[in-house]
DNA sequence: TTGTAGGCGTTATCAT
DNA sequence: ATGATAACGCCTACAA
């Protein structure tokens, strides 16, 4: 049972006492080295692992991270956070972290969560989703001093704390320059209606990649809830009007599969869902692994963790104050298929 | 800051010693009416919550369950245990557990995260997903007495633990006889290659239900690897002969897409992914948010958690030593959309 | 450089 | 029924 090992045992091993051990681990510089050479030994043979209940009561650091999982909503998105989660639990565990999932109905439950998981397990940070307008969450934790990152910008209030994101109008920025490279002069846009952050930007790089390659957008943008159907209604809608377009850069994969359905126009779809690859649709993917890493990177930076420091020994330093913010800006990546 | 709320404080605020709360947590019985209300009164106007780490240190329980998370695989299937992992968790809080995360590559990687897991943060039990033949998760955890259970039955093993699956047979019966009511008489079955166990559950229940309505199978089973691609391939070779069916009961989502992308057949596909509900499949749903809630109940009664004990303060009984198994078979549903 | 002495917040044991 | 005391494993002074 390798749980019974504690510092004590490895101190009698190695004929020293327990502080050496603890010095061993958090301090390694201020012991022997032969000393050290002989704890490390010691500590190898006897499977050693800190106990980190142990640990957080000294310092109240807990080593677990909080993120919110979501029910599978249109049921085509779920695959996006999925990927995200991945690669933060990834990305997370050589840092020293474990993610702890919870889950939230709205904002004022989610930091009722909070307050609760802080309280009960003393997570040491948060990594928020789905950042939105008058996204209250981020004033309740910044207020308490908690460490956290946004996967998304603090869309519409000022810039207060650090974010990872992607650049959504990068995305159909690409898209629509290549489409305009294959030839298409009217491309349409698809999307939700005006008053989400995440769409409104989607649309905005569509806009001005027109624009730079002096083509019309007049009359060319559509709006209706995401869904397929919605899609195909939305797709006939800009085709049956005179002077109709070729083609259409979608704000996600829904949409985009309504409009290829037509088969009447070229499509870009967004987010790169199993749907997409599953069907051919062209699409704009997330970084989803980097965005994880980023935000990890981060939360080790306001953490204090020392990254020149080996993972597992990583303690030392308290948190400081108040690190630079970080803010990350990703580049999604275009990938064609048969549908453009 | 609410996080400074100790046991003391509370004790102090009720004219108590830290011992009675601790016992209107515990044992609620033992403490006299009148004292308790007054703690509890303490307790809720201060916001006391029991710190967890403490708490470990004595009980040597954390209330954390871990949870694998995959990678996005074949990109489609990610979905169900997305879907799975929400219902674990949204299951999980109200019982007093918090699900944490972790990746593994192998079973033998797997079973090296679970030493790390136990040592460091002291998991009180796993939930192992992808159960297969000569799966050496469960024995490394049996052999420790650590609680766990499986989503997914142990396949061609002794029946050593508890378990919680979805009747895959079941589910392709249902479909089967579902195309046979709607007049089919020649249909096929389109799976993975025999070898899984999961694919292998599944063409039996196809099998049974042709056998029980009389009809033949001779010829009209295909396997191939997971794809879209390969499921067109196999529905044309199936197709092309002397006799051919009219329709195709599907392992997966996938299959059943590139199958029904011949318009040659009927077609019903498993798992009912994204892809499924956006392109009209039917398809055969798992109930995985009961599934999911099974699996928190199996893990609450291994770890002696008392039913009738509102939930945060179920810690008294000692996991009891070999309570009994715990076997739960969920039927799935088929849900009928344009394909079939 | 190494050892000794608390104490983090809980719960279990034992008195009262 | 309630209260004092010890102990869980670790870390941080401080002393040697």
């Amino acid at each position: 049972m390798p749980s019974k090992v504690t510092i004590a045992t490895v101190a009698r091993h190695a004929n020293v006492s327990r502080q050496t051990v603890s010095n061993v681990l958090n301090s390694p510089d201020v012991v022997r080295d032969e000393t050290r050479a002989r704890v490390m030994a010691a500590i190898e043979e006897l499977g050693y692992r800190a106990n980190l209940a142990a640990r957080q009561m000294r310092t109240g650091r807990s080593r677990l991270i909080g993120v919110r999982i979501d029910p599978a909503r249109n049921g085509i998105e779920s695959s996006v956070l999925d990927r995200f989660l991945h690669g933060l639990t990834e990305t997370a565990a050589p840092a020293g972290y474990r993610v702890v999932l919870y889950t939230a109905a709205d904002d004022d439950n989610e930091i009722a969560t909070y307050d609760d998981l802080l309280a009960a397990y003393t997570l040491d940070a948060f990594v928020l989703t789905h950042t939105h307008y008058d996204d209250t969450r981020t004033a309740w934790l910044r207020q308490r001093q908690i460490p956290f990152t946004t996967f998304g910008r603090p869309w519409g209030a000022p810039d207060l704390h650090s974010w990872v994101d992607v650049d959504g109008a990068a995305g159909t920025a690409a898209a629509t320059r290549h489409l305009i490279a294959a030839g298409h002069r009217r491309i349409a846009f698809l999307g939700w209606p005006p008053g989400s952050a995440v769409g409104d930007d989607r649309r905005s790089g569509w806009q001005a990649a027109m624009q730079a390659a002096g083509l019309p957008t007049d009359g060319l943008a559509r709006h209706a809830p995401d869904g397929v159907g919605e899609g195909e209604r939305l797709a006939r809608e800009v085709l049956d009007q005179p002077d109709p377009p070729t083609a259409a850069v979608c704000a996600s994969d829904p949409l985009a599969l309504g409009a290829w359905r037509t088969r009447a126009l070229a499509v870009v779809g967004f987010d790169d869902t199993a749907v997409a690859q599953a069907v051919g649709l062209s699409s704009i993917r997330q970084p989803l692994a980097e965005a994880a890493a980023e935000c990890v990177g981060t939360l080790a930076l306001l953490l204090g963790d020392n990254p020149t420091t080996a993972p597992r020994q990583a303690t030392a330093g308290g948190r400081s104050t108040d690190p630079d913010m970080h803010h990350v800006l990703l580049t999604p990546r275009l990938v064609v298929r048969d549908s453009g």
